[in-house]
DNA sequence: GTCTATAAAGGGATAGAC
DNA sequence: GTCTATCCCTTTATAGAC
């Protein structure tokens, strides 16, 4: 029956997410896969030819969603308070365990999965700073900030933020919340550069 | 023998030491290891007791010599040369293929080795952090910049200098040669920021 | 210390019944 | 579509001779 085939791929779906998730995609097992979704592997099987396939289809399936958090890049009254808007939500997105999981993971299989790893990378990070970009440029053109360069001040925007924290998250698992005194001085600083 | 089995010693992890950049710690395998190395495999395990230890030994032997490539923390007259110069540096250490493969590698293990990975990250960028947020400390003590938190100056300074290509080059494998120009741009704006 | 040969286990994938 | 049972290859690790 179609309704109980689809229900099992989500199950499928959901528990090898898990599984690649907290083990890596090597560690992960099938059988475990498997036994956490509560099918047997031949099922398994029936849903997606081979490893690989799973792989892929759960890190598309769970890495869409992020785009929908970002704020808009409309000019807004209030330059400061929009960054440290897009600051926070930056800090959320990417400073927590889960994502760091999922970064660790597609780091670890980017060489393998080469095409997966670019689409990762350009449905997430990229748009983000799309976005942020954008914003820049609309407000460089309303008067507001001197940016030049959207997509450069843009990256700086990021690196003055987070600094070496990322790498931190990824290799130390240090994942602490976001300090509100970090993202006013990175913003401001950012204004100090960009301003008119 | 004593110096035929240290000669092999070193020949099993340098063999090693490629073996795991190139392919990861799970994916390489003790026969690859061996074969490289051009001894049997039983040789490898009558001087590592465990691919665990091999692999750890491997990473420590392989990761101190960074910290020599650093520039100096005494205050200089040209503060911007200087920074230009740590700048410079931290390029050349950090964005080749050769290293992404080894940060690729060491994030990749960092949950299964946690106590390696920190003193990977705590030899490699955390020193070089150090490092800079001395000569920063310097140069506001000599009156040439104001820096009230040299660490999270250093943090800024590195973020603004890479943005996002330390993340780029872990997952798309995208290293560029330094571009001169994002180095002073990222160096002029870092000065801009502390300025007396 | 070094070899050849082999044990022992894990895991990706499939056969065949229902 | 789903199950049980199994194939078969890879890989870590060791036994025993030299």
């Amino acid at each position: 029956m179609q309704k109980r085939g689809q229900a099992a791929k989500n199950a499928i779906v959901d528990a090898a997410a898990d599984a690649f998730r907290e083990e890596g995609y090597r560690a992960a097992s099938m059988d475990a896969i498997a036994q956490k979704a509560g099918v047997s592997k031949a099922t398994v099987y029936a849903h997606f030819e081979s490893k690989d396939t799973l792989f892929q289809a759960t890190v598309r399936r769970f890495v869409t969603p992020i785009l929908k958090l970002l704020p808009g890049a409309d000019p807004v009254e209030d330059v400061r308070a929009e960054l440290i808007h897009f600051a926070e939500t930056f800090s959320e997105i990417l400073l927590t365990p889960e994502k760091a999981d999922w970064d660790r993971m597609m780091v670890a299989t980017s060489k393998q999965f080469p095409k997966l790893a670019r689409s990762y990378f350009e449905a997430g990070p990229q748009k983000a700073l799309n976005r942020l970009a954008k914003f820049l440029k609309a407000q460089e053109e309303a008067g507001n900030i001197s940016v030049p360069d959207p997509e450069f001040s843009a990256e700086m925007f990021c690196g003055m933020l987070f600094g070496t924290r990322i790498l931190r998250n990824l290799i130390l698992s240090e994942s602490p919340p976001t300090d509100p005194t970090r993202v006013h001085r990175s913003v401001d600083a950012f204004l100090k550069v960009h301003a008119k």
